[in-house]
Parts: structure tokens; sequence; C-alpha cells
DNA sequence: CCAAAATCATGCGTTACATCACATTTTTTT
DNA sequence: AAAAAAATGTGATGTAACGCATGATTTTGG
């Protein structure tokens, strides 16, 4: 179960910071230089990138794949606090202050990420004040997400949160499709019931309950196509 | 219910910006310039210092008093997203990226603010690059407490959410107190029904509970005193 | 200090979700 | 392609919080 270096080069010739939102306002020269501090790993389905109250000393980016963070509650559920993809960073909390993780990252399917050392992207945030700018908008990003979950987690019908969370999945996963929006789901009915506070069962009943009112599709069960979405938003308020 | 400039010049002379976190890596003279930057205003209890939907054009700095940051749901209830005491400052997102208010923010006791407009806080970001690092530690803050809020209520217990809110407060507002702590609560028990989503009963429900269990005791409507702290953290998990 | 208004406590019936159990389907493995 | 494993759907049942109603208490404002 090491986490190995990434064999393949994919991205080593590429200069894949520039996929980077966070260091877009770097020109090439800048680019090339950060390409090499960065370090590769890949990890396999189910891997742990980092584990909730480990010490951190570096900045993840995901560079292909996709993860999320949770956290194991006293009461043995796992509480999903972030999905991460393709060109989202974390572990960003942890460079600023010395402080251990709040959470734990796990792979859900293969994943590469690219490291910036601690201490070179401390380096870097002085020497390009227009990085902290760019994280301080992705950060302000997850605050309103976290915002509306809190939101949505308060309310107390079930049928705004299932919708509340497809709706989600639509705008950052979905692909246009002759009938509505096909999804991808990132997670499985549990991890979904994990991600809003729900059981499984209760997932369930509710997708079957929008599939039997025409507004979902479901295709197997990693598919669902969003055929009606007026109605979606309609139910998630 | 005009938003009058403040009569009182309590902090016209007196650097207040100085006693701002997000402005102490800056001199003397540094500081002096900013206060000339600086508006004062005043709000009474129960008055609206943002508008949700409205859009924004400056960063509120809390200089005495404290408000409370919510939405309307459209089922009727106010949910609380934040609370903001003595040198909390708000405003900042829309201060990157041209957005409106995504909450409302009122006065919950009569509460002093100094206004930095955007313009000129986008300046000082620009000269003073660590500006930006002490916002980011401040919404990284604040992305920890949403996390655990989303734990909490992601957690069936209903005990727990008290519990935890109640710690919370005993932290940010607890006072010493020969048995114990002493709090005086920033909400009454509708306002944190709203911030924890539960209704107004079951919160009045759950503190009496305590306090038959001997964890705390109210006093009057506004006070509680923590006596047994290590249980109350045992229920919060 | 008193009266009015606001806030809080609590009993009770109702409802919605959790929980358990098990059949079924889908996915993975060989 | 078959077998094994994992994930999902669904019914029955219990329970905990909601929602309403009402009386008690606390706070506010003159």
């Amino acid at each position: 179960m090491g986490k190995l270096l990434c064999a393949c080069d994919s991205c080593r010739n590429k200069l894949c910071a520039k996929q980077i939102s966070i260091f877009s306002s770097l020109d090439g020269q800048q680019l090339t230089k950060i390409a090499d501090l960065i370090i590769h790993k890949c990890y396999k389905k189910g891997e742990l990138l980092i584990l909730e109250g480990e010490t951190m000393n570096s900045l993840f980016i995901i560079n292909k794949g996709q993860t999320k963070a949770f956290r194991n509650t006293q009461d043995g559920r796992e509480q999903i606090l972030h999905l991460f993809s393709e060109g989202d960073f974390f572990g960003e909390r942890n460079l600023l202050r010395d402080q251990v993780s709040n959470y734990s990252v796990e792979a859900l399917e293969e994943t590469h990420v690219c490291l910036i050392h601690k201490h070179d992207f401390q380096l870097l945030v002085r020497e390009h004040p227009d990085i902290a700018l760019k994280v301080m908008e992705e950060l302000c990003r997850r605050l309103d997400r976290l915002e509306n979950t809190v939101e949505t987690m308060g309310t107390r019908t079930v049928e705004a949160r299932v919708s509340s969370v497809l709706l989600e999945f639509a705008d950052k996963y979905g692909k246009p499709h002759p009938k509505g929006i096909m999804i991808e789901l990132p997670l499985n009915r549990e991890g979904i019931a994990n991600y809003i506070g729900l059981t499984r069962e209760t997932v369930s009943r509710k997708m079957s309950l929008l599939q039997d009112e025409g507004v979902i599709e479901m295709n197997g069960n990693k598919k669902v196509l969003i055929v009606d979405r007026t109605a979606l938003e309609r139910l998630a308020e």
C-alpha cells in the first residue's frame, strides 16, 4: 500500500502547473521553475492521501482523478466534508499555521497529484502575491459551498437535501445529454448519505421517488440522468 | 432607521485599526494612513448592516458589538451561518470578485463598525501582502468552524448539537466563574435553534435536560453557567 | 416599579426518518 | 461467462423531533 512515485510522466514535461488556476497569473518561465519544485504521486482507489490528525507539510493539487475529504464521527458514521477533483487543491490550512490535518482524504479512483512543499509554497506566495489572492478566491468558493450545505442540512425536508446534492453534482460533473444532463456519480448511495447527513436507505428511497416523478432517471448504480432540472431546483428550494 | 454616521469618536483618534488582527503586521505610520480611509458607522440592535442579495463595496470590521449573518430559507426558517463579534470582519467575499452578498447581517446589540472601501482595500492588499495572508488565516478558521458545524448537523443525536454550540459559546463568550464558566448568550432560544437547525422547543427541552443532569445552570434567559464542561464535551462527542 | 410584550417551558399527538431485515440487482473477479 | 462480492431497493416497525397549544416566566420600556 506504499505511496509510490508516479511511474507515468504524463505531466513532467507538460507544465501541469499551468492547468492550475492558482498559478494562472504566472508566465511560462515562472511555471517551469515551479514545475521543478513539484513532486508527483499516484494513489489507487481507496488509498489514503491524508490521515486525520497527521502533520502536513505539502500542498496537494489534483492533476487527475478525485478524492473525498471526511471525518470519522464518534458515533461511527463518516461525514464527508469536501469532494476534490481535477484542478482542486487541499492541505492549504496546514501551510499557514502549524496544524495537523482535520480530515482524512481518500482517493475515489486512481488519482494523480502534484505536491508542493510548504516551504516552497510560502516562498512562492511572497514572490507572487497574486497566488494568495487566487487561493483566497478558492477558499471563498469553498465557504460558499459549506454555507449552502449548512443551509440545506438545517432544512427539515430531506427531499431538498437530495435534490440539492444532485444539482451540485450536475453542475460539477454533469455532461450534456439529449434527454437532459448525465451525471457520473462520484459517490455511491452510502457516500451521498454521508455527504448530506442521511442514511443509505433514505437516499435510495428519495431517489426512487424522484425517478417515479420523472425528475431523474437512474442508469445502473453510477449514472443519473437529470430529466427535469427545473423540478429539481424547485424541490431544492 | 437610517444608518447614521457614528456620533461618538470613540475610535477616531485611537487607531482602531491597530486592534484588528488583519492589520497587525503594519506599523504606526501605516495604521494612521489606514485610519484616514476608514468610515465609522453605528447600528442599533435589530438593524440590518447587509441585506442578502445586495451589492457590496466595503469590508466591514466590528469595532464593538456583535452581529449574526443569516439567510431566510424558502420554508420560512432563518438559518444563521456566522456570529461576528469585536475584531471580526465580513463582506470580504465581495471584494475579490464582483458578487452580491449571500447573506444578511443584523446587529444583535448596538454595534460600531469600521468600513473600508473595496478599492482602498484592494490597494492595501497589493501594498501589504501580509494582509492577504491574515485574511486567508481567518478564512481558514471560518472553514474549520463550518466543517465542525456540518459534522454536528450530520450527526443524528440532537444532544450533541446543543452541547457543541454551548461549548462554542463557552470558548468565545465565556467568563470564569467560581462554579464554572458563565456565558452571556448572544442568541435567544430561537436564535440558537436557527444556528444549529433545530426548533426553539427542542433547544428548550434539551437545555432543561442538561440542567436536570447538573451539567449546566440557567440563570434567567440570557445566562448559562457551564458547571460540568467535561460532561458537555463527552455529550458533544 | 409596574404593565405590556417578549420569551421560554412543557404536555401531547403526529410525522418522518432511522433501523433492521432480506430480496434483488449490479459490479467485480476469476 | 459464471461465480462471488458489493451495492441497492423496499417493507415493517420504532423512536425522536416537530408542531401546536397553553401557561409561566423573564425582559423591556415608560
